[in-house]
DNA sequence: CGGAGTGTTAGTCG
DNA sequence: CCGACTAACACTCC
């Protein structure tokens, strides 16, 4: 579930709260989705916190530790001091019944306790002992949208090599980091793309409104702190709003915003796919 | 009740 | 190498 958005905005909520903060205990639920010795990082402070595609990583004294969401993870923190604000979203689960059965990984700072939870428990954390182990773990990713390297050739170039969709393409993060099924969609919808296009049939006007619309959708999707459905919270506890302003995402049957036409919704390669049949062509 | 579907991605197989 | 498919898991929805 969580894509760069709102990958990020759990990021900026735990900077927050952790950094300058020690680890007092590290508490293991369940071994198989913690990699390395949680007993490496007690002790160590939290100096920063950082992103990459949709993995968090949070730098300590010596070590990094990871954490990859994939499809319903969350990290929520609780203060130790104060109320736990949930941002005018109160959800019992995620407060006071903290831990519960979907909490596999618990950390406790000196200013609180995170938790790691996850109902299909297909994410993971990780202890990384170097920068030479990080950039290998990153180093199949492909540019964040940010980068400079992220150029409108590179971009050109890369889809004209895919044989596959466009959303295919999109969903790719060898190609782009970070982004998942509701802003692959998003941004096939504000490029007025089908999902279903060949990758390297796109016009060359409609590559340079993809690569235009990509940022954009991000940067929006940022300003609502992501989308809420199901599992995933801010990292007060509270939602994020995107799928108020989303296009096409969920909205299968409802008119679209642009034309009214009905939003439909199919299968690519087994992921659901969202567009309005009339403005994507 | 049974089966399909879910925001991810690493791995396998042809 | 490329592309299609599957598994990892637990729950909701129809």
């Amino acid at each position: 579930m969580p894509e760069l958005p709102e990958v990020e905005t759990i990021r900026r909520g735990l900077a927050k709260s952790l950094v300058g903060h020690k680890i007092l205990a590290v508490k293991v639920l369940a071994p198989k989705l913690f990699i390395g010795n949680p007993q490496l990082i007690v002790g160590q402070e939290v100096l920063e916190t950082s992103r990459r595609a949709k993995i968090l990583i949070i730098k300590l004294s010596e070590y990094f530790l990871l954490t990859h969401l994939k499809m319903t993870g969350q990290l929520i923190f609780r203060p130790k001091h104060g109320e736990l604000v949930i941002g005018g979203h109160p959800d019992k689960v995620y407060d006071s019944q903290l831990p519960h059965k979907h909490s596999h990984i618990v950390i406790e700072f000196d200013n609180g306790t995170l938790f790691f939870n996850d109902l299909r428990k297909f994410g993971w954390m990780k202890i990384l002992t170097s920068l030479d182990e990080l950039q290998g773990e990153v180093a199949h990713l492909g540019p964040e949208y940010t980068w400079p390297e992220f150029t409108i050739d590179y971009f050109q170039a890369e889809l004209a090599k895919r044989r596959i969709t466009i959303k295919q393409t999109l969903l790719d993060q060898t190609f782009i980091a970070g982004i998942g099924n509701i802003y692959a969609d998003e941004s096939l919808f504000s490029a007025k793309v089908n999902p279903r296009r060949k990758a390297n049939d796109l016009t060359k006007a409609e590559v340079k409104k993809l690569f235009a619309c990509i940022p954009k959708v991000f940067n929006l999707a940022l300003q609502h702190g992501g989308t809420s459905s199901r599992d995933y919270r801010q990292a007060d506890g509270s939602m994020g709003t995107y799928l108020q302003v989303a296009n096409v995402y969920k909205r299968e049957g409802l008119p679209c915003q642009v034309c009214g036409n009905p939003i439909e919704r199919i299968k690519i390669s087994g992921r659901s796919s969202h567009f309005c049949p009339n403005c994507q062509k």
